[in-house]
DNA sequence: CATACGACCTACAGCGACTGTAGGTTCAAG
DNA sequence: CTTGAACCTACAGTCGCTGTAGGTCGTATG
């Protein structure tokens, strides 16, 4: 039986991060020792292990509550599962393309400023008129 | 002299976001007519375009401000200004960095799943058991 | 067996950067 | 003068945690 301090070690995860879980319904309400301390067991622990892979790989939450209830019936096609990694791959690959895009703008913003005084600055520049720029790069994130 | 929801539009953001900066002062308190509603002239509008671009290119508010603050004085070296821009693009390549580590995982991971039934779909099988993976790839963002 | 102290408990506030809602007021066109 | 779109304030919600305050529990040591 796991302590949450222990169980948040092996796991890699704050102790108030599974609280949070168990809050949001990720995780198990777990046994309690008399006290009224969380006791973990292996099930558990392979529970969390698996979300914070996932979060690693970059899932949302939702995305990893999904892929926990497939994971429950394993006589399914996993065709679902494969969706929601597709939907992640292209994800990731969606912000890979922003940010290649905001590496160009920065690095030629940066390699054109050779002035001395904030008067001249080229960064300031291309900052305040977008024209400047050559992609669209609609949003930063997302 | 423009109107709010003008000014939202002209700039490509949200009426709500433009009272979002003006309340954390990153904008700054415009006049108001006798009815009581904003109105903007032309120094706000470059102020915003200048916002609204930097975050495009992925700058944190907190950057915006002292980019914001730097050009207020034109004398002054623009020495800082480019140490925040190249902060930024190194943020950003390590952005990238992480994200085409994933990539790299959710591909294999994918391209290795021909299983029919989630029993043996090995896309869950790489989420259960990290020891699969080829890289660390310790947080999905930041 | 008593004590110390680290680990645990709950409840709630805060982060960044917005976005959305409710309920009311103002402006401008017809 | 009326209508209705746009404006106003104030506050709650998003995501995924993280931190704090103030109190309780469990276990190793004396």
């Amino acid at each position: 039986m796991l302590s949450i301090g222990t169980l948040a070690k092996r796991t890699g995860t704050k102790v108030q991060t599974i609280r949070y879980y168990e809050q949001i319904g990720l995780m198990p309400e777990p046994g309690r020792t008399d006290g009224g301390q969380r006791r973990y067991g292996d099930v558990e622990l392979d529970r969390l292990s698996f979300i914070r892979h996932s979060r690693q790989l970059g899932f949302s939450l939702g995305a990893i509550r999904e892929l926990l209830d497939l994971s429950d019936s394993p006589e399914r096609s996993c065709a679902q599962v494969d969706a929601v990694a597709q939907k992640q791959l292209r994800e990731v690959e969606v912000r890979i393309a922003r940010l290649v895009a905001l590496r160009v703008e920065l690095r030629r913003m940066i390699g054109e400023c050779s002035a001395d005084r904030v008067a001249d600055c080229r960064i300031l520049e291309v900052l305040r008129d977008h024209q400047e720029c050559l992609s669209d790069h609609g949003q930063a994130d997302a």
